[in-house]
DNA sequence: ACAAAAAGTAACCAACCAGTTGGTTTTAAA
DNA sequence: TTTAAAACCAACTGGTTGGTTACTTTTTGT
């Protein structure tokens, strides 16, 4: 195989072994050594692909959060037709968030750290959210008097809400969700 | 002073700060050496008093969940009188999140390591307000064909979903919650 | 006052871990 | 076939960290 190829090849399975440990683990718990030896790799490429351990975190987090943008997308090409659009809505958002565990944990594990590698990602997510609410006000259906933003986050966080506590719950609750 | 009541007082102190820390940056970033100058003391009393670093964080999360406790006298105490009822058990269940930080984020790092030392801690929390649900669809006031654990884990979670996630998603809007 | 027990401390250790070094092997072009 | 560049690797380094040890100080019962 030539040179450039299986660079890339190692850079993937570095890419998918450190998504699945900084999920797992968070930035400060997760080894390099880890990372290296599930993707069955020397540790030295890692250094050599992506310089530093929070520059490849940094890295996983774009590419994780970055999977959003298929939703927006949906988001951004739908129109408000009545109460189903919500409905719709809700349920490719509970489709994404089921989809994409590692997505919930990483937002999770940032959170804990006050965001600090967020900075750069923007999502038009709450865009799209709110451009459809108008929508629906706008055509009657929606209560005139809905603050719009309030509800968009709303939905989002009931939403992810139902994925990010479940073991804690379920611990509590003394059963298996 | 007598040596059983400063004895007390440095390990209140070390509690104090052992519980600032591990909220702050849960158990496996968190630093003994920092708990200890946190708490101005030296590290050996840790573990004079705590044995270990891990106990230690076993002691503080009981600790804080125990803070629990208050609030669910207050919910086994109650007769649903009205919607009013649940109004007010929402509104205390926020007032406690509010007044208890530190709850919230152990709670997380906790969920995000598989809530791996929240065994043997076990609240009421859901069983008053399941009872609370109960009274309201049996005085005809809630509808009767509630799924009453459905609701209250909805309840607790959407309460909770307000706190937990803050950072990240102000960062995400790029707007200060 | 004095001995025993408990509180407190500084210095140390072994394990761990992010990051580096110095080198060998593979590939691609001339 | 030679050569330069890139891929790849084992071993090491320097700093950190949970936990220990050997010692001093303070308190308490007699």
């Amino acid at each position: 195989m030539e040179q450039s190829k299986k660079s890339a090849i190692t850079r993937q399975k570095i890419l998918d072994a450190a998504e699945t440990e900084f999920s797992k683990n968070g930035l400060a718990a997760t080894r390099v050594d880890t990372i290296a030896s599930e993707a069955g790799v020397n540790k030295q490429l890692i250094y050599a692909h992506f310089q530093s351990k929070e520059n490849l975190y940094a890295i996983i987090l774009e590419r994780v959060y970055g999977r959003l943008s298929e939703y927006e997308k949906i988001l951004s090409e739908s129109t408000f037709t009545g109460i189903e659009t919500i409905r719709m809505i809700i349920l490719e958002y509970f489709q994404f968030l089921m989809e994409n565990p590692n997505f919930v944990r990483l937002m999770l594990w940032e959170n804990l750290n006050n965001a600090a590698y967020v900075n750069g990602v923007r999502t038009n997510l709450f865009a799209g959210a709110e451009k459809l609410l108008h929508q629906g006000v706008e055509m009657g259906i929606l209560r005139s008097d809905l603050d719009i933003e309030q509800t968009a986050m709303s939905l989002s966080m009931f939403c992810f809400s139902a994925f990010s506590n479940i073991h804690t719950i379920s611990k509590l609750l003394g059963k298996d969700l």
